[in-house]
DNA sequence: CTGAAAGCGCTAACAA
DNA sequence: TTGTTAGCGCTTTCAG
């Protein structure tokens, strides 16, 4: 079926192609029957607007998103501002435009950030909520108000009325680390567990996960300990120190923050690396060397580039072609280990523009 | 920086748009002076052509896919199709659009089926190349005299011209599987591979990778023997059950095809689904049982849905950016196990709208 | 309330 | 080899 545009539309309504712009609008200065008819006759004839022309016309910026993002724990958020970029790029030309403003860590307060970018006309916002109780008033703003469409990246915010979440459930994090572990290690093994805080709740539902399945799987297994770092590279090395010289039959350790450097090294130096199987979470630079050696058994990565791509795939659905939300979006985790180690986006060189987008 | 174009290109340069619109587009009719001259002054104007007039002033359907993929082993290319599929649904309002003529299953004859693609006008071929040897001279043709960029899914023909070709190198496959069972065996572990045909390229390197990879981590562990089943249910049964016959130590099978069903019956028949671990290739509901009574251990998922959609993202980018294909690419595989199977495309409702496209 | 007409930036057909 | 010009389909004045 030929695709049909405002020129004809207007023929088979009898009027201009300015009413029927008006008419498809819902603009005001339009009686109400000549709209009805239009939109009739539109719809008889499935009427799409072609959204080339429309960006054309309306000169860019059709479409803007906010993203709101933090900057630093530099790999992951990198990683997952990349995805966006990459992934608007493709929809320039239907007039998807970004505006970047980062706040510096997930800690800041992205209050006023949040709040500017509200002011900026967006259709859409793309945030990682920092502190959900401070950001799930503004999400509700966003929402309500200003109709502008919130996606929560990396974790969510179920307090508030996001249109979506876009994440790597933390409780199949744990739950993944704890298959793998069960079955890297022999019946009656004890394990540990390095975490952030077990208050936070991501973290708390991956410890929650791991120890579902850790028990299930591992016959007479145990869970030692949970040691929480804070995300301090010396406290965590301290508290590994002790975790090892307490343990000597430990044979293995989930590490459910990215903070693994400090227990690699307590591991290494207490020269038992050999008996100690360890089960990360996500990828950089500097983890290399223990995949090498084999202090790292493996990893789960939690593909922040595609969960930035997601984000922006789903805006542009949503506004180009009228797509619902789904209510979570949960991707599936990877498995980094020796051998897949190299083709992940995070060990490419660095020049944007040999990198792959296709990790 | 305002964004710059054609008309005041072309005021800079002392010329017209015409003149500007060859020089850009490298066309012949163009004294190569005046070229040069152009060229430099966009260069340094940081010219960048605006996509949005571009599609509009070249028209819809400007972009034509050919996509010749088998119908068969329905589940692995069911997902490719898919993500073909819902890729080019994104850019159709730029002009994309799909001729898709499936051959019925790999090893069809497909040459009528390419040569009819190439008669249609197409810009592009993504295909999966049956037989290399038939299918090369083909894509000869399209590439060299047709002009039609020819992008080899799920297996290269590297004997070929072809622009690009996505896949999971078949080694690495192999050297993961491996990998993953030299972590899950014990030291002094016999294994076994379950192929199907090692003559075949892809299967012999997966081998090859597998075997590699299994001796360096495994301590003392051997390949006891490697199994041809021919991708047939009853030979790779009956071979598995001589198999388990003859090796009452046997603690781990790689199966490097997706038939994987048989060699987990027979395991499971025999009572020794304990002490044998299984990883296996890609994907489907029949396998899932196999999973959740831990005969399966893992499995090495070929990301079909993704082949298909990076394939067209490609080809969006060469026509719509001009950006280059690069030579390979090689998806990185995911690891299936018990714990995020259900993530996974294949077992999702058939619906397609819940279905979501992100995996 | 409605119609006519001028572009948005680029491509391509035709003229010179 | 180069210049001129008419659109692509939509939005948006500006008149009526």
């Amino acid at each position: 079926m030929k695709r049909i545009g405002v020129r004809e539309l207007a023929k088979l309504a009898n009027v201009s192609v300015g009413t029927v712009d008006r008419a498809l609008h819902g603009r005001k200065e339009v009686n109400e029957q000549t709209r009805k008819l239009i939109l009739r006759i539109a719809a008889e004839h499935g009427y799409t607007p072609n959204l080339t022309a429309r960006a054309l016309s309306v000169g860019r910026a059709n479409v803007r998103i906010g993203v709101c993002i933090p900057k630093e724990i530099r790999y992951f958020y990198d990683q997952m501002r990349d995805g966006i970029f990459d992934e608007a790029r493709h929809f320039e030309h239907v007039g998807v435009e970004l505006i970047y403003r980062p706040v510096k860590r997930l800690g800041s307060k992205s209050a006023t950030t949040i709040k500017s970018l509200l002011n900026d006309n967006i259709r859409a916002l793309i945030l990682v909520p920092g502190d959900p109780i401070e950001v799930a008033p503004l999400i509700e703003i966003a929402e309500k108000q200003r109709n502008v469409r919130v996606i929560c990246l990396a974790t969510d915010d179920s307090l508030s009325c996001r249109s979506t979440a876009i994440s790597v459930e933390p409780k199949l994090n744990g739950r993944l680390a704890a298959e793998l572990m069960a079955k890297f290690v022999p019946r009656s093994s004890k394990v540990a567990i390095v975490t952030g805080m077990v208050a936070t709740e991501d973290n708390g539902r991956k410890v929650e996960g791991f120890s579902e399945v850790f028990h299930a799987e591992c016959r007479n297994g145990s869970i030692v300990q949970v040691i929480e770092g804070h995300e301090d590279e010396e406290e965590t090395y301290n508290k590994c120190v002790q975790l090892l010289r307490k343990h000597r039959d430990l044979s293995g350790i989930y590490i459910s923050t990215v903070n693994c450097i400090p227990v690699c090294k307590a591991i290494r130096e207490s020269g038992r690396a050999e008996g100690i199987r360890v089960v990360a979470t996500d990828l950089f630079a500097e983890a290399v060397p223990y995949f090498m050696d084999n202090t790292l058994s493996a990893s789960i990565y939690q593909n922040p580039y595609r969960q930035g791509q997601t984000a922006v795939r789903l805006v542009v659905d949503h506004v180009l072609h009228a797509k619902a939300f789904p209510p979570t979006i949960y991707l599936n985790p990877a498995i980094i280990m020796r051998s897949n180690l190299n083709l992940f986006r995070e060990l490419q060189p660095h020049d944007r523009k040999t990198r792959s987008e296709f990790e």
